[in-house]
DNA sequence: CGGTTATGGTCAT
DNA sequence: TGACCCTAACCGC
């Protein structure tokens, strides 16, 4: 499940589990297996996030490892050693604790120059500290494509997924084929402002949540379990279901490839 | 058991 | 715009 707030959480859980250990490097797969070999019995230095992709660095190697998880890979900790491989694993890190890495889009020992160029594709990340949102408005109000088209592309903004995408638009009451250009620069910065907050709460809980307290199930009398997906949102896969709002079915509609969900009612404006 | 779907991205046309 | 990559869960038969 993975937007920006999965791999800032899973750098920080890395770290809290290898950093500055020795650890035992393997790709049980064998799709990693000549670089894994490399790291294997070194120090784990850091792990670091970047929009979705995930750095990881080892004592006295100048490589890094970037790992993209796609649409749907995982890396998932979990205490002790020498579990049995369950699936595909394409990299398992060992110390006191265990990581296993399935499905990534990418999994790769990079140089510095290499690193770099990753970097240097990516927007602001809203949940970086020193991330600048005018890098993203520069693009954004010069532009043509629809914002929830650009709230996607990761050289405008980095870490923004199709759930942010849409719950944001929502927040906001924005329509989503509103031109970049027409979107008012206060309503930009109101709504990088809550992606960071949206995000920041996504790090601390590993899961989703955009409804605000008014609004939540039990507030509205009906049954508050969270969605299928594991949070609590106002739009994400709702469509056909009745806006939290207004009550107006949710619609959906495929925007580059990919769902947005949105309420025809309350999201109007630019 | 096969088809579908998924919070993503790249590359070719 | 479409093909393709990667894995697992879910659904209907």
């Amino acid at each position: 499940m993975p937007e920006g707030h999965t791999l800032h959480r899973l750098a920080r859980d890395l770290e809290a589990a290898f950093a500055g250990r020795r650890v035992r490097s393997a790709s049980p797969q064998g799709r990693f297996a000549a670089e894994a070999a490399r790291l294997d019995g070194r120090v784990l230095e850091s792990a670091e996030a970047f929009g979705k992709h995930l750095f990881v660095a080892f004592a006295d190697v100048p490589e890094q490892v970037h790992v993209h998880l796609g649409l749907y890979g995982s890396f998932v900790i979990s205490p002790g050693v020498g579990h049995p491989v369950v699936g595909q694993v394409r990299w398992r890190l060992e110390a006191q604790a265990s990581a296993d890495l399935r499905g990534p889009n990418a999994c790769e020992l990079l140089t510095p120059p290499e690193v770099d160029a990753v970097l240097g594709r990516l927007g602001p990340d809203p949940l970086r500290a020193d991330a600048d949102p005018d890098r993203a408005w520069h693009r954004i109000h010069r532009s043509q494509v629809p914002i929830a088209a650009l709230l996607m592309d990761q050289s405008v903004l980095a870490g923004v997924g199709n759930v942010y995408r849409a719950e944001v638009l929502f927040r906001h009451r924005v329509a989503p084929m509103t031109a970049g250009r027409r979107l008012p620069r206060v309503r930009w910065n109101a709504m990088w402002d809550d992606l960071r907050e949206l995000m920041q709460v996504g790090v601390e809980r590993g899961r989703i949540d955009t409804v605000r307290p008014e609004h939540e199930p039990e507030a509205m009398g009906r049954d508050p379990r969270a969605d299928d997906h594991g949070g609590e949102v106002y739009v994400y896969r709702r469509d056909g279901q009745p806006c939290l709002v207004c009550a107006t079915p949710i619609r959906r509609r495929l925007v580059a490839g990919r769902n947005l969900f949105w309420c025809p009612s309350c999201q109007q404006r630019g």
